[in-house]
RNA sequence: GGCUUGAUAGCUCAGUUGGUAGAGCAAGGGACUGAAAAUCCCUGUGUCCCUGGUUCGAUUCCAGGUCAAGCCA
């Protein structure tokens, strides 16, 4: 029998996190984030990250580890979430991965193997520059002619799929589908049980628009401050919604309502990919965020026993 | 009170020499394996303010009404 672990997805806002930690009171489980911002330290109140009032206790791994200055990607994730998968259940308790980036949980639930490779900025710098002065196609080509199979899913206009096809021969050797083909070789070691909250789009849309205004209230203009005084470069944190607004408007760009009301809109349209992606899987079983929790983990409960 | 202008998609507006309409933004759907809160693809939603007239046919022309803005009293 493999080890059970919960997975809790769903788009932002819909209450991943109380759900998750009343959960881990009831079952003896720990949680594992799933979340590709909240890893950052210093980036607290934009990420949403649960404070250590609300975790109650409950340990939290993947949390709050990493400088904003640092890269990182889905295959660390993948190889530093499972060690934490692992240290749970060899304690005896159940793991609760908990998040809302799709690419993170699918690594997991998938057991995506990534090879080992080092990220090569001369590299990527290099391309940057082809794609400045050639043009976007030159690359698309040359994509084509390394791995025709994989560049029929991505348009000549997705810049970041057409280097990652490039990035990933150049420093691999292999094609981005022989790839995919090693990545999933290997046979998933849990028992995943996924789970996905959601609630009526205009009443997420609301939480979600309420939830900035609390944000900044609490102060996530400082924090934006803060963390682009303390730090030099933020290569993926500063991709972050909430931050890269309220940067433009901490550097003029935009009034400071304009940079709010920005903020409200792309976390609208980014629940809106959320809820595409969490769709895909036919096997997660959908929560009415707007039920009862207590009533969402009877759910739960009777679905891992 | 009088005159002028306007009223078309959720918003801002274009347009139809009379044959029931289209842009931008917003929105919706989708893709997603090493930057993913990223990146990319697809889609047009409509009592054309109301009532009547002219007409084979009116959103378009005419009359009246309603509302809004401006000007004059």
């Amino acid at each position: 029998m493999k080890p059970k672990v919960i997975v809790i997805c769903g788009p932002t806002a819909s209450g991943k996190t109380a759900l998750s930690i009343k959960l881990a009171k009831q079952i003896d489980g720990e949680i594992v984030s799933a979340d590709s911002m909240q890893i950052y330290k210093d980036m607290d109140i934009g990420s949403a990250k649960p404070t250590t009032k609300e975790m109650e206790g409950i340990k939290h791994y993947m949390l709050d580890f990493l400088s904003p200055e640092e890269r990182y990607s889905v295959a660390e994730y993948k190889k530093q979430a499972t060690l934490c998968i692992e240290e749970i259940i060899k304690k005896g308790k159940t793991p609760i991965v908990v998040g809302g980036t799709g690419l993170y949980i699918d690594s997991l639930i998938y057991n995506i193997e990534y090879e080992e490779i080092e990220y090569d900025e001369e590299y990527r710098k290099k391309l940057e520059k082809i794609i400045q002065n050639e043009g976007l196609e030159v690359l698309y080509n040359k994509a084509k002619e390394i791995d025709e199979e994989a560049i029929k899913n991505i348009s000549k206009n997705d810049k970041k799929r057409i280097i990652r096809i490039l990035e990933i021969y150049k420093s691999t050797g292999k094609t981005k589908t022989e790839q995919e083909i090693l990545s999933r070789k290997n046979e998933v070691p849990y028992d995943y049980k996924i789970y996905a909250i959601n609630i009526e789009r205009p009443i997420l849309y609301d939480r979600i628009n309420k939830r900035v205004d609390i944000m900044v209230e609490q102060g996530l203009i400082e924090e934006v401050e803060n963390i682009s005084k303390k730090y030099k470069k933020y290569p993926t944190a500063m991709q972050a919604l909430g931050y890269k607004e309220i940067k433009q408007y901490l550097d003029g760009h935009l009034t400071k309502e304009e940079a709010i009301e920005k903020v409200k809109q792309e976390t609208r349209r980014y629940a809106k990919r959320q809820l595409t992606w969490f769709r895909k899987n036919k096997q997660t079983i959908w929560l009415d965020g707007m039920e009862n929790i207590q009533n969402n983990i009877n759910i739960i409960l009777e679905g891992i026993n």
